[in-house]
DNA sequence: GCCAACGTTGGC
DNA sequence: GCCAACGTTGGC
């Protein structure tokens, strides 16, 4: 039973283009710093899942291609790194506090903007269109994931 | 830049 | 464990 997840990323970031450009068209979806998205990833997340890439915190957010995950999980670099914004001086080595997943581009769509997105009676219940949704990470119903995939053509 | 809605922190 | 203060997210 294949599971579908929305992942966001802010395009200054990583867009869907930086990652098809990207090796294998695969990026580590690193800076996940929240507990209830790392927990979809470690305990939700197979490989081959189904990924609805979102841009995110830009001029016009929406889904904007198809990926899909590409890995288990790993420990994120970047929380040891000090330089980096992500950096967690908690998490130790050894324990590592957060983790991500490698997510492979499979094509990138038209934008799908979010005023459309609402404007679809099926998927009021889509996740990221409740009310006061933040995470960045969230599981897509196989129903909303089928509209969805309509919609983009 | 504003602000609603969350999440996290830390004093008690 | 409570909860006020603070920080962050993210659309507009």
């Amino acid at each position: 039973m294949p599971q579908y997840w929305l992942m966001k990323s802010e395009p200054d970031e990583v867009s869907i283009d930086d990652a098809l450009a990207a090796p294998g068209a695969t990026v580590a979806w690193t800076g996940v710093r929240n507990y209830q998205a790392r927990n979809f990833m470690r305990d939700g997340m197979k490989v081959g899942d189904g990924v609805l890439f979102y841009h995110s915190s830009c001029p016009e957010p929406g889904i904007a291609g198809i990926a899909r995950v590409a890995s288990g999980i790993k420990p994120d670099p970047t929380q040891f790194d000090a330089k980096s914004p992500y950096y967690d001086a908690k998490s130790k080595p050894e324990d590592p506090r957060w983790l991500l997943v490698d997510v492979q581009a499979v094509r990138k769509t038209r934008l799908l903007p979010l005023p459309e997105l609402r404007a679809r009676p099926e998927l009021a219940e889509l996740v990221i269109l409740r009310k006061g949704n933040r995470l960045s990470i969230t599981p897509v119903e196989p129903a909303h994931w089928k509209v969805i995939e309509k919609m983009l053509g």
